[in-house]
RNA sequence: GCGCCCGUAGCUCAGUGGAUAGAGCGCUGGCCUCCGGAGCCAGAGGUCGCAGGUUCAAAUCCUGCCGGGCGUACCA
């Protein structure tokens, strides 16, 4: 909050005779900015003051008024609307960004607290689709944003590397693979392998019990199967770690699924003994009714830990995962980015940690998005109805080397720049792509979104960054860092001054609610802002005070828009 | 059946108690002798799923219903 608002509100508060938070609480920006900056709506003091709102508006305007730091302070009915002294609010704004700089918005909440993310945890033997992405780019973006407030962050890519499904995979490898297929198409041949046998499944109901025997001679240690599975790990994790390349992203952890499987056994060895789980229709499970008066007609299931045929599940693994993690990293918390299906999951993990009397447990947070709809329908890795990353990216990545051809201005980029840069681009498109929706909002896939570069859209952020980037090339000076902000006097660059304020308060939104949406949204504001005021406002060649004022402001939001850019995972290039 | 999520403009989505509900796409019409037109400006387009309730004030909170998605013990 700034030290102008600050005064209002503390002024207010003195003279209503209420707690200045209260002020704070209702204080607002205008319905529309030609009003003023700031608004005070007075309902909520009328009951107490025995007054109507009206008169404690007009009380309240003819006070702020006579604020040195207050311009204009009038009542409009019930509400309070007043217009600070600008180049005072516009110097703290700018003097404040310019002196931190890339470390704008940064805070030190997060100083000496761990936060532990699982995010991506792709499925080996399976090339990325583009439902992939949002668990990728939701947690690779929250860890920018935390690692920004000042806390340690731990990435963490637990791979879905063991399970049911890899028997299914070396049972159909060992019916129609072909090593030298494998080893050229990679992943793919793989996919096309899971595919095929749960087709063939539909047919011959035999195979899924082929396929579980496989799951069990690997959990056993079977040094065939150990051997294909090590082989096809291998050749994924070299696939993956392209696409994280690409995304620009590193991860602290990498610990598969596969890294738990010694820990399973006894850990529901323990759990038996202590009584918090129980054999049940041969399996092991962790009760969790919440029985507490008997009456269990809600019939909550029961976690599995156990399978009948004496194999492990997603769940025995996940429980050893967050134990070694809280062990490992003593995490203030730990997110789990992971589709809203799974939700059930979580709650039942969550439980069984409670049950096991881990205080840590309440913080686990299951960060749940909606799921990426294709044609309407939900993609599905075994039916095969998949749009794959590597196809989007390359579709996106050609789409903007044609844009970047066709620019009427000569492009001063050569070859090598323009490569980096449609990839730059291209990533960025699908990246926002991803975020820009709440995150529990399912997000339908189509074409011509994900390659329309237009309006609310990544390109639209980076290609105002590198305009502001344009302006700075050509002015080549030092930027002042005393501008005179009483030159700052159109509407668009109060506005876009306004807008920077708020940076700090919409990354903090953003870790909250754990969602990078609240950033990404605010960015397209700012761009958007940013957009009006250079397209009204000339910079380079205006008269000293003009120019030296106006770059200082370019400078400001080309700090926020790059910084912005960078939380979100995207590049935010120079020139494009 | 039960649980969670969603329902706002033709389409995709913001807005979760405060003034006349906002964007993008699409549609109509404007703006480059001037810092990058992947841009800017203007216009048309909405009984905020329905019905009650709480409140000075409801898209927003509560209750019920309708429609859609997901989940609901041996997949991950």
């Amino acid at each position: 909050m700034n030290p102008i608002v600050r005064e209002i509100a503390e002024r207010a508060a003195d003279l209503l005779r209420v707690p200045v938070a209260r002020v704070e609480g209702v204080l607002a920006p205008p319905r529309e900015e030609s009003l003023g900056d700031y608004t005070i709506p007075c309902f909520a003091f009328a009951k107490e003051l025995r007054r109507s709102p009206q008169e404690i508006a007009a009380e309240l305007a003819s006070a702020l008024e006579e604020l040195s730091s207050v311009e204009r302070a009038e009542a409009a009915g019930p509400y309070v609307n007043i217009t600070v002294d600008r180049p005072r609010l516009l110097a703290h704004i700018l003097g404040q960004v310019l002196r931190e700089g890339e470390g704008y918005g940064s805070s030190g909440e997060g100083r000496g607290k761990t936060i532990v993310i699982d995010y991506s945890s792709p499925n080996i033997a399976r090339p990325f689709t583009i439902a992939h992405m949002r668990t990728t780019v939701l947690g690779h973006s929250l860890k920018r944003i935390y690692e920004h407030l000042g806390y340690r962050v731990v990435g963490v890519n637990h791979l879905g590397d063991w399970g049911t499904q890899f028997g299914a995979l070396i049972a159909a490898y060992k019916r129609w693979g072909v090593r030298e297929r494998v080893e050229r198409e990679n992943v793919y041949e793989l996919f096309r392998l899971y595919v095929r046998f749960h087709e063939e499944a539909k047919q011959d109901p035999s195979l899924e019990e082929e396929g579980r025997a496989w799951f069990k001679r690997l959990e056993e240690g079977d040094p065939e199967a150990r051997e294909l599975w090590q082989w096809f790990v291998d050749l994924s994790w070299q696939v993956f770690q392209r696409y994280y390349e690409i995304l620009g992203i590193e991860f602290e952890e990498v610990r598969g699924e596969s890294a738990y499987r010694d820990r399973t056994g006894p850990l529901i060895q323990e759990l038996l003994e202590k009584g918090i789980a129980k054999e049940s229709r041969g399996a092991v499970i962790v009760p969790l009714e919440d029985s507490e008066d008997g009456k269990d007609d809600k019939e909550e299931p029961p976690l599995l830990l156990r399978k009948s045929d004496g194999t492990t599940l997603y769940a025995t693994r996940d429980l050893a995962a967050a134990i070694y993690h809280y062990e490992t990293y003593r995490f203030h918390k730990k997110l789990y980015v992971v589709d809203a299906g799974q939700s059930l999951h979580f709650k039942q993990l969550f439980k069984a940690l409670e049950k096991m009397g881990y205080p840590w447990a309440k913080d686990l947070v299951h960060v749940a998005f909606g799921v990426v709809l294709f044609e309407e329908q939900r993609m599905s890795t075994r039916a095969g109805r998949v749009v794959f990353f590597e196809d989007v990216l390359n579709q996106a990545v050609e789409r903007i080397r044609q844009i970047i051809e066709q620019a009427e201005k000569k492009t001063d980029l050569t070859e090598e720049e323009k490569e980096r840069v449609a990839q730059d681009v291209g990533v960025g498109a699908i990246v926002y792509a991803n975020l820009s929706r709440s995150r529990l909002q399912n997000i339908h896939f189509r074409w011509d979104e994900v390659l329309s570069f237009e309006g609310r859209s990544g390109p639209y952020l980076q290609y105002t960054h590198a305009r502001l980037a344009g302006v700075l090339r050509k002015y080549g000076r030092e930027i002042p860092q005393a501008p005179d902000c009483a030159a700052l006097s159109q509407l668009q660059e109060v506005a876009l001054a306004k807008k920077l304020e708020q940076f700090p308060s919409r990354v903090q939104s953003a870790a909250r609610e754990y969602d990078p949406f609240l950033l990404s949204d605010y960015l397209y504001d700012l761009a958007l802002a940013t957009n009006k005021f250079y397209d009204s406002c000339r910079v380079l060649g205006e008269p000293s005070e003009v120019e030296g004022a106006r770059i200082a402001l370019v400078y400001a939001a080309k700090t926020v828009l790059k910084k912005g850019l960078e939380l979100l995972g995207m590049k935010a290039p120079e020139k494009m």
